[in-house]
RNA sequence: GCGCCCGUAGCUCAGUUGGAUAGAGUGUUGGUUUCCGAAACCAAAGGUCAGAGGUUCGAUUCCUCUUGGGCGCACCA
């Protein structure tokens, strides 16, 4: 759909061409926003200043002369100068409800992509036998949000797990489990994460401390990487019990990914290597294969290598990024990827990116590959600082969760709503979650951020009870008012009051969100929409009766289209929508 | 030391091609229901946008410096 800025754009070009046929203007692109002000219009123009210069005579005057050419239209209904030259524009209700009419006519509320473009996203990447703690947390929701947004503008997306599934620790951990626990490698005993934690630590334990068993761990990686059976088979049970752990957590999460960790790259390390050798990027420094990339240096002021092959032969993070970012262009096709993963790792990946330029990986059949680092801040304690339990350990995810389902439906039961048991506990499993997902979302991800079930979990405020309290009261009156809705919704729109069109307006600006975010990649864009949406639609429900009066049939189907919208949003943050709370 | 990120109301945060009087939420104070869900709405109060300079018609936004904080910087990922 051509967006209402774009038309008014149009629009206004033309004019100002007929205005000003003669001139050479800086810049083809004007600039219409939002007005700051409702006195000054639904939309403004600011571009009469920057071609003051250019046209050599005061704003003011180009405003007046650029509207003098301005034929009638069926979309702007007045036009004003005001300021040094600001154009402030009111648009009619009747561009506005063709708009919206021919917007709610799809099944899906935008256009789709012309060419779908493979778009790979990478994200969530927990560790094998570690539990997943906050810090996944962000990776995982902004990721899929950033998912579902592609996803739906039409995209070809592939989601992918980069789980930390390989590497030194495996050694140690196998080695450690062949001497003590052999009954769990030959799968006579099951068990579970907890227990593969503790294992974890003893053998990392024993690694410092003990050299014989030091040598074992470091047989069994070499054993490992060769593909050996009983390695192989040991590695493969403690992936299993790792992903029995984090699978639940993305049930309740409702995340959906593909796995596909950094072991599956193992086998493309070599040629990678090799590849970059033969490309003349690699030097040998202290016996390690580094990249060596310009603007890069470490403390002592000397250039800082990108390693891709440790001294001793093996591999590392970096061997295995650059051997991922070539698959996913080359056999994946991709043409753009986006890597979700905390600010921290921020040098790395300018490193990776780097590198992989210099090494012509980005370019594929005239196509430059776009990448992106979408990187993100800390999660934080009510003490300002990183966040971490009580007793100072790194607060397990899955106990994160389940805590804010407990307050969740300990608030829900203060407030004695006649709900049964078992609604009511549905209800607060939803609100816990989705309150976790919004707030996290509803931040500008660069900035860290404290979590507080408190501030989550408001009612009131910029929170997800909030979207879903809106929601439901539409969904309330709809079902009230007993009209069936294959009337109201081929009832014509009519935006007769200021509070209708402003929500129709608003409704119109459901896909240039989207865009936008497809472009920043700030999933709280689309919270401060809905936000803005729901708080639109409260104050057109304060203005105008819906039920009983001559307009209610053209009412309800604006609350229908601002229903579906806000359900839409919702969804595409990851949130579950619910009828009745 | 080098590099990156950040500093906006008491608190939590928006503010991205530079736009008019810098906005929300929360908290505080006051108000709104014989009427569609008051989990809502309205209003008041609250600011040296960390500080200084520069660029220009215009700077929270761009540049430089200062300052405070966070993170990264060779064989862990």
């Amino acid at each position: 759909m051509i967006s209402f800025v774009q038309t008014l754009s149009d629009l206004l070009w033309d004019a100002l061409q007929r205005a000003f046929p003669d001139a050479s203007l800086p810049n083809a692109c004007l600039e219409i926003t939002l007005s700051t002000q409702p006195h000054f219009g639904h939309y403004q123009c600011n571009s009469a200043m920057r071609f003051s210069k250019a046209l050599g005579c005061s704003p003011r005057t180009i405003a007046e002369t650029w509207l003098k050419a301005l034929p009638a239209n069926t979309f702007i209904a007045k036009v004003d100068i005001a300021g040094p030259g600001f154009i402030n524009i009111w648009v009619q209700a009747d561009a506005v409800t063709a708009q919206l009419t021919m917007m709610a006519s799809r099944e899906r509320l935008c256009l789709p992509q012309a060419l779908a473009e493979r778009i790979v996203i990478d994200f969530s990447s927990p560790n094998i036998a570690k539990q997943m703690h906050v810090g996944h947390l962000r990776s995982t929701i902004i990721g899929d949000c950033l998912a579902r947004i592609f996803e739906y503008l039409g995209f070809d997306v592939l989601r992918l797990n980069h789980i930390g599934d390989w590497g030194t620790a495996f050694g140690m951990l196998i080695a450690y489990l062949k001497q003590h626990q052999p009954d769990v490698l030959s799968g006579q005993q099951h068990t579970d994460l907890s227990h593969l934690v503790n294992w974890y630590r003893a053998s990392k334990k024993s690694f410092d401390e003990d050299a014989d068993f030091k040598q074992i761990a470091q047989q069994e990686v070499v054993a490992l990487q060769r593909g050996e059976r009983d390695s192989l088979h040991a590695w493969q049970i403690i992936c299993a019990i790792s992903k029995e752990n984090y699978q639940e957590i993305y049930d309740l999460l409702d995340i959906r990914v593909t796995d596909r960790g950094e072991s599956f790259y193992n086998p493309l390390l070599a040629a990678t290597v090799n590849d970059l050798t033969a490309k003349g990027l690699v030097s040998i420094s202290d016996g390690a294969k580094c990249i060596f990339l310009e603007g890069f240096s470490n403390r002592d002021g000397e250039p800082l290598p990108l390693m891709i092959q440790k001294s001793d032969g093996g591999y590392n993070y970096a061997s295995t990024d650059m051997a991922a970012l070539k698959h996913r262009v080359e056999v994946e096709h991709a043409t753009r990827i986006l890597y979700l993963t905390d600010s921290g790792q921020a040098q790395h990946f300018a490193m990776i990116f780097k590198a992989a330029d210099l090494a012509g990986y980005l370019k594929q059949e005239g196509i430059t590959v776009r990448l992106d680092h979408v990187p993100f801040g800390l999660v934080l304690g009510p003490d300002g600082k990183k966040f971490k339990t009580r007793s100072g350990e790194t607060e397990a995810l899955i106990d994160l969760i389940q805590a804010a389902i407990v307050e969740a439906d300990r608030l829900l039961q203060e407030r004695g709503l006649d709900l049964s048991a078992e609604a009511l506990h549905h209800t607060a499993h939803v609100l816990g979650i989705n309150a976790i997902k919004y707030a996290d979302l509803s931040n500008n991800r660069i900035h860290d951020y404290v979590f507080s079930y408190e501030r989550m979990l408001r009612f009131d405020g910029n929170t997800a009870a909030f979207l879903m309290y809106a929601y439901v009261r539409i969904q309330s009156l709809k079902r009230r008012t007993k009209v069936n809705p294959s009337i109201y919704l081929n009832t014509p729109l009519e935006l007769l009051q200021p509070a209708e069109l402003e929500l129709g307006l608003h409704l119109l600006r459901f896909e240039e969100i989207l865009r936008q975010i497809s472009h920043d990649l700030l999933p709280n864009r689309l919270c401060e929409y809905l936000f803005n949406l729901a708080e639109k639609f409260n104050a057109f429900f304060r203005d105008c009766r819906v039920e009983g009066v001559s307009e209610q049939n053209a009412r309800l189907h604006l609350c229908d289209i601002t229903a579906r919208i806000l359900k839409t949003g919702m969804e595409l943050l990851g949130l579950k929508v619910i009828e009745k709370m």
